[in-house]
Order: C-alpha cells, then sequence, then structure tokens
DNA sequence: AGCAATCCGCACTGGATTAGTGCTATTTTT
DNA sequence: AAAAATAGCACTAATCCAGTGCGGATTGCT
C-alpha cells in the first residue's frame, strides 16, 4: 500500500509545529492541539529525540524543541526513522532460481521511479513544509477545499 | 511503510511477460518461470481479466494476453487496481475537532509529492516497461550489480 | 465420449505490521 | 514534598498482506 504510515504523518505534523515555536511544548499541548492519543504522541517526540531530531526538556514547563535547524530536517529522514527504510519493492527474485529474470523487468522503472520520490523527498525540508503551510494561512481559509482529499 | 505489495509487483512481471509474447501463455508456465507460487500467479491473473487488463483463452492450451495494447496500460493503473487507491496519507483529520489544523501543515507538501509520484507513474506505461527490461537484456549481464538494491 | 488442461470465483488461514495503550522511574520546578 | 513533564520499557488489538484450497465451467485432444 502505497503510502505513508500515520506515525510518520504525525511526526511530520508535530515536527513542524516545533518548527514554529521556539519555547519547549509539551506532549499534551500537542496531543490536545491536534486531536492526536496522548501516548502515541510521547511515544513520537520520544523516538525522534533518540534519534537527534528533537531534544527534550524535562520537568515542569519542560516540552520538546528542535535539535537542528528546520532546514537540515529533509522528508526522507522522517519517513526513514519513523517508516523504516524506504524501499519501494524488495527484491523477491535473490535466489538462484529464476536466472532468466535475473534483469528483473521491472526493476529498470521501479529503481527510478524510486529515484525520483527519494529525490522529492530529499529536497523537501521541514523548513520548506513550513513556509509552505504558512503561506496556506495567509490565503482564503475555505477555498480549496475540493482538493485536500488526495488521490 | 512507503512500498509497493509483492502483488502490484508480480503483476509487473507478469504483465511485462504478457507484453511480450503474442500466444497466450498459461499460469503454470509464469509461476514456474517466475519462480512464483501458482495460486497466487492465478489469482493476480484472474483479478487482471476483472478489470479488463487481460484476456483470458480457456481450455487445453489457454492461457492469458494482454486485452490492450502496452501503451495504454500504465503504472499507475495497475497499482490501483493491485493496491488499492493510492493515498499517501489518509487525511485522519476529518472531525470537527482541531479547527486550527484545517489547513493541516502537511497536506501542501504531501498533495505535491503525491502529485509527482501519480504523475511518474501515468507517464510510465506497459511498453516503456517492456522497452526498458530490454535494453537491460543487449548490455552485459553482471554490470551494474552493485545498484540494483533499492535504497 | 471421455480425459486432461485450463480458467473462474469464492472463501479461508497464518503471519506481519501498524496503531494504540500502560506503567514505572527519573528529572525539574514550584 | 508535590506536581509536571520526559524516559524507557513491554504489551494488546486490529488491520492488512501473502499465500492456500476447492468445486465448477470451459475447451481441446484422443
Amino acid at each position: 500500500m502505497l503510502k505513508l504510515s500515520k506515525k510518520t504523518d504525525y511526526a511530520i505534523i508535530l515536527l513542524t509545529h516545533l518548527g514554529e515555536t521556539h519555547a519547549p511544548v509539551s506532549a499534551q499541548e500537542l496531543s490536545a492541539h491536534y486531536c492526536l492519543p496522548h501516548p502515541m504522541t510521547a511515544n513520537i517526540l520520544k523516538q525522534l529525540v533518540t534519534v537527534g531530531m528533537t531534544e527534550s526538556v524535562r520537568g515542569q514547563h519542560g516540552g520538546y524543541v528542535l535539535a537542528r535547524p528546520a532546514a537540515s530536517i529533509t522528508l526522507v529522514e522522517i519517513v526513514q526513522v519513523m517508516d523504516g527504510p524506504f524501499t519501494l519493492v524488495d527484491c523477491v527474485h535473490e535466489k538462484g532460481c529464476c536466472k532468466v529474470s535475473q534483469h528483473c523487468p521491472t526493476r529498470g522503472p521501479l529503481t527510478a521511479l524510486h529515484r525520483r520520490i527519494e529525490q522529492f523527498m530529499e529536497e523537501t525540508t521541514l523548513a520548506s513544509i513550513i513556509a509552505e503551510s504558512q503561506l496556506n494561512l495567509t490565503s482564503q481559509p475555505s477555498q480549496d477545499h475540493g482538493i485536500t482529499h488526495l488521490s
């Protein structure tokens, strides 16, 4: 199913929020603000700390902040942290059998597709996501509702 | 997990094979040739018939052939048939809650990514896949083995 | 006529992955 | 000392994918 996991989706939202503020934001605030289940939010934020994308401030009035500039965090990195390594297809055809399809017909086009997706996700940084979301805020609120559904 | 299902992968391989031949090919031949489980192969081919991508020839010496010219079958179509509708994220934020994030920060960049992937998969037809795979056949067999692993 | 090969359509099972939950400890501020 | 917050576990439930199986219909060969 060519889709991003919810965790990845949540992570992007949370990181975007952190990138827009400077003071630490607690997991509770974030989950309340975006109507996400608290434990989920907490887990994701913890995971982001372990990979060095965010830093945590403990104690009362603690919370999370970005550990690195938003421009240095790429979409591909977020996806790989939350979703695991990005592979369009795992090459099932490794076994000695089927020597005929050593040049598997799918490999060429699928590696091409893979690279395109990867490249775009490398170009897309958290900073550009934030920039784009703020552009949308300044435009009309309920203008483009018909296009919001993907596919 | 941003990846194609095996069924989709198999379907591409099978369709590619059908696109290269003219006589009907049986499910058995195909599964033997690519070392795929027979029932799987049969199921995929059946499904491709129901959506009009292939036609079946019953009886002895029967099998499957493409129902349409390879150039008219796009990758996006194959993916959607086997994997279901292509949506990068299903917008979880539909409920009345969270009005603040009506312009969800992820929507902009993710719809952009979505459209790029979709566009590439629309441009990629079965015919172009076949063409590319035949190009590789003429070149050296074991030249580009290091790049075969995606990601 | 009969047999064998093949497709047809449906339903089922097992395993993996995702989504989401819970609890206890530790740190910091008040 | 109490409250607010993160840290680090491990666990459960649900969904989805991969793969299997079977009874039936159709066609070709002998």
